[in-house]
DNA sequence: GAAACTTTGTACGGTATCTTACATAGCTTG
DNA sequence: CAAGCTATGTAAGATACCGTACAAAGTTTC
């Protein structure tokens, strides 16, 4: 494994010269930053090293779902490397954070040359159809208890921290939920002695708990994405 | 558009130099036949030109739903050329048909190139990208009717004809309900003159009421399905 | 054509989540 | 520190779907 510096799992695994050509700049997401939003021309890709960015889907009434989360792992916008121009989903930070940019005609450039960027986007891309298709099966079978305890394992991973500042009607409005149902299921939770939090702010204490109370969706995906770059695993060529 | 012959919209796309170097073979494809299932090496990719296969994710408890359908425009084993070595999921046949085989080889080294193949197969990646998504967000906020129709109309669309042999049973498996409530429901589009159906098949009657029934997620699905290949798409670059 | 099997119809109590509404409590702003 | 806002707690009737059971009807097998 090379110590380049980088704390995202993509970067960390590309060599000095393959760096130098993308040309990255650092950024810094603030809270509740939209990324990209549907029919957004996107310029640029986004490699996370701290924070977490949602994914979801909208509807036509408004609301929305989320189909995707963004942590230390993630590239941000590589669907323009398989050819789409416009931006499809919504895509913005959950949790403060920062990363680096590139522009996407360096990204192309360096994608078009075939060599491990090109591979590591096509993984990296693959661990975001293992996760959506995860989710489009939890939610059609899993209950909500073991769905909001999914959810904060997968957060938690994504972001390396064990706190985090979400309100119930933002994970209700992730999940697909009403607020009310939320609370009374965080609540749940937190009388196992899984969770505890106060106004606006989460905390997990008890994560092979938490797992426990999870389905098995949590472990397919933060597996997935922790080893998507890892050309020994067998699920990988 | 080219007139080469073919059914399948990746292969119509494609010249007659890539074709011949794909070295494609003629297939039949019976009802159930399992195309992968998870685990399994990936020996081959498969473009149905008539049919439709689906693909599901299991969990441990041996149930499963569908995340993805395959029709024809479909490239089945795509995951190949995104680095995975074994398949992830289970795929078989719901509707019996026939299409084209190439062997992962052949396919890989075309995809290395860099050309029309390439931007073909990875659009349609993100084609079954955006048909997880929309799926992970419909089994979360949609009710029943809505999904049974939706089904019934991709369905519909990938195989291109309106009476198909499935029971209720196997619609339950598919969309993650019991098979009462399946019957419940297609009792009551039969009763809106939206479908018909007697043991082991079901028709269509009405698409445009059908359309009403089902949400949003149809159309936004089967759109990004038919058009994938056209480059001049606002979507697409 | 009788038996065995598969598919569909239907019922009914149970549960999860919705919907709406209102109360309380913690921040935050002036 | 009072007022206003945001977040959470909670209740209670409504609804969708579950889980299970059994009957009826169509299909296949012998």
């Amino acid at each position: 494994m090379q110590t380049n510096g980088f704390k995202n799992t993509l970067l960390k695994a590309l060599d000095g010269d393959i760096i130098a050509r993308l040309g990255l700049q650092p950024v810094i997401f603030e809270l509740k930053h939209e990324i990209e939003n549907p029919g957004d021309s996107i310029d640029n890709l986004y490699f996370l090293e701290e924070g977490m960015a949602s994914m979801t889907t909208t509807f036509k009434d408004g609301s929305q779902v989320e189909v995707g989360m963004f942590g230390y792992e993630s590239v941000i916008g590589v669907s323009v490397l398989m050819g789409t121009k416009q931006s499809l989903n919504r895509v913005y930070t959950q949790i403060a954070g920062h990363g680096y940019s590139c522009r996407v005609e360096d990204a192309r450039r360096e994608f078009r040359l075939g060599g491990y960027f090109q591979s590591l986007t096509l993984r990296y891309v693959q661990a975001q159809l293992v996760q959506a298709m995860q989710s489009a099966g939890c939610n059609a079978k899993h209950n909500f208890e073991q769905r909001l305890a999914r959810w904060l394992l997968l957060c938690a991973d994504r972001a390396h921290i064990d706190t985090f500042k979400i309100s119930h009607e933002f994970l209700a409005d992730m999940l697909g939920v009403r607020r009310p149902t939320v609370s009374t299921t965080a609540g749940i939770l937190k009388r196992k002695g899984l969770i505890d939090y106060t106004r606006g702010e989460i905390r997990i204490l008890d994560v092979p708990g938490l797992t426990e109370a999870s389905c098995e969706c949590y472990l397919t995906i933060t597996e997935y994405l922790d080893n998507y770059t890892k050309f020994d695993t067998a699920n990988t060529a």
